[in-house]
DNA sequence: CTGTTAGCGCATTCAC
DNA sequence: GTGAATGCGCTAACAG
């Protein structure tokens, strides 16, 4: 048996559709004082649902907020997407979610699928990439997006504009990844004279480019040369992997007398960092004795950590939200306030160890 | 301007919608093998994308599963939406998203507007509560659930049924936490003479419930007497909480000669037993010195912390798969593989520290 | 203030 | 194999 229409519901109440339609959902005034109850009385009793896609259909707009990320499971995208899924309620909106894995064809596919369920706005979340391999399948997104927004569609996009995207519509909030990588830097430079390495992820992988950059000036205004430069995955095993290559590279050139840290290290992110952590700490190092080590991003699962991590805290809950909100054109009274950043010291890059 | 309609499509290509229809969807055969490429290319021209509101109106079928979790941003859920997500792409649907903090008030208006949004089916994670308070917006929830399904809806369900709900079409995932707590409990009854004291959510929370009972259950089986329950938040910050005071008590009556911990503890989820750490910890305790702590769930992020934490692997993601295949009726291939976990000894519960 | 008439965009009976 | 109607459930102009 399929749900009661409103047309049943009407006649129940002995009143025509429209006038159902008008009680029962926000019309300019509630009609009849009296009949309005009749209407809810029949309502109740029928158990009646409006339908949303048939009203989606008649005012074309569907209360549908597409958010697509890399992946829902990683604690960065888990946290924006709590700060969407809260803007989205305020509005009295609906988060669709995909996943993409990251990988530009699939999130044209996403948002095909979000355009074809006439998703009132799209939140793009993950870092852009410029890799070569990835330019066609960039310029289908970008065509994608055109073509949604063109259809009078909005989308959010955290950090960097889709890579050649133009049409109107686009609202980025953008993440000064750059500078607080330099302040990192400069926070580091300050008490450590150890190599510098940059645990990075994939060339190309704009997030990463960009605190690799920022990171590098921060030496240089510093005085410092160039770190290295380690790219692999932008994830935990990444991380780790390019930890046991250190920890390598440590445990045989170390100095046994020096007291210093051998190494102090920069992970663009969090996960990547903690993946470090695990690897050297396998192979017998001792964090920050050995190896000074710091992230980015502070995700909040991983701030129990021990030592604690040294990142650079970012507001990803605000972020997601601001996203969100500038999607649905309300950027106005939030754009004063833009997303910035704090570099967090701790245990993991101190350099008197107890 | 609006995107293009099929209407638009066929005039184009010089045909009736409905052949247009035919070949642009999956329709019994696809018609004129020339025809069609018309078609097709009358499509791509206009870049047409379809309306799934209207496709879903005309059909009944949304194409959409509803996923109702706690918190989004809280790994626990995080992992299980992965699994949600991946099923559900190789069934072709998109995952409506709905975040309720765990009240069944919350949970009731998520499921109407999916039911609004006429999903294929709903996905509810999160511990039910038998709590007295919640009574009433359970039995409601339970409603809006038995409507739902009686209009055809399907729904899965992680852990318990819903307190009430009578209807036809649930599907179940159960989870044998009640079994596992009990193995835990044994593993470590085997290896622990110290007290032992569960840190757990409020009482009436039933998978923190399960939990307690099993774990209770085991130490009798060995033995030992019951061990004593704290009852706080389900999170972090409960853990936290009880982890200040339990540091309290074992402060003021070690034995100061006594090489072994001074209490045993069991967090009903690894999220609690984390914060009880940190509490631990601030309060100058070690573990698993001064007391060891096991966790439940093993919970991806948490497994490079150090101590490394006992803890009760469960597959999350599958479950979150199976949750999912279930609300659609792809059950029977799966139901011969019952969610199970495995006991998983490490660090924070070893007798012989370093 | 209420009822009538049209679509919204598409899938699907039917005839041809 | 293809085209012409009809209806999915609802909203929004209209008219009364």
């Amino acid at each position: 048996m399929a749900a009661s229409t409103l047309a049943e519901v009407a006649r129940l109440a002995g009143v025509s559709p429209a006038t159902a339609s008008r009680v029962l959902n926000g019309s300019a005034r509630t009609p009849g004082p009296e009949i309005a109850e009749r209407v809810k009385e029949a309502a109740r009793s029928l158990g009646y649902i409006p339908n949303a896609q048939a009203q989606g259909l008649a005012r074309s707009s569907s209360g549908l907020i597409g958010l697509v990320v890399h992946d829902i499971a990683d604690p960065y995208f888990s946290t924006i997407a709590r700060g969407v899924q809260s803007a989205a309620r305020e509005h009295q909106k609906m988060v669709l979610l995909a996943t993409t894995s990251g990988t530009p064809a699939d999130e044209q596919a996403a948002v095909g699928a979000f355009a074809a369920r006439r998703a009132d706005s799209i939140v793009i979340v993950g870092s852009r990439s410029t890799r070569p391999q990835d330019a066609k399948d960039n310029q289908e997104l970008a065509a994608e997006l055109d073509r949604y927004c063109s259809n009078g569609g909005k989308v959010g996009i955290v950090g960097h504009p889709v890579v050649g995207a133009s049409a109107d519509g686009y609202h980025v909030v953008p993440v000064p990844n750059e500078e607080l990588a330099t302040e990192l830097a400069r926070a580091l430079a300050a008490e450590h004279t150890a190599k510098f390495v940059i645990i990075a992820g994939p060339d190309g992988l704009l997030t990463s480019d960009d605190r690799i950059r920022g990171f590098q000036r921060g030496l240089l205004a510093a005085g410092l040369p160039e770190a290295e430069v380690i790219h692999t995955g932008f994830d935990r095993a990444g991380g780790y992997q390019a930890g046991l290559e250190i920890a390598g590279r440590i445990k045989s050139s170390q100095d046994p007398a020096s007291n210093q840290p051998a190494a102090c290290l920069f992970a663009v992110n969090d996960v990547m960092a903690i993946g470090a952590v695990a690897a050297l700490r396998e192979q017998g190092l001792s964090i920050p004795r050995d190896a000074a080590i710091a992230g980015f991003d502070d995700i909040e699962t991983l701030r129990d950590f021990r030592p604690a991590l040294t990142t650079v805290s970012l507001p990803l809950e605000d972020i997601g939200r601001l996203a969100t909100l500038g999607s649905l054109g309300w950027s106005e009274t939030d754009n004063a306030m833009p997303v910035t950043g704090v570099v967090t010291l701790r245990r993991s890059t101190e350099t008197v160890p107890t």
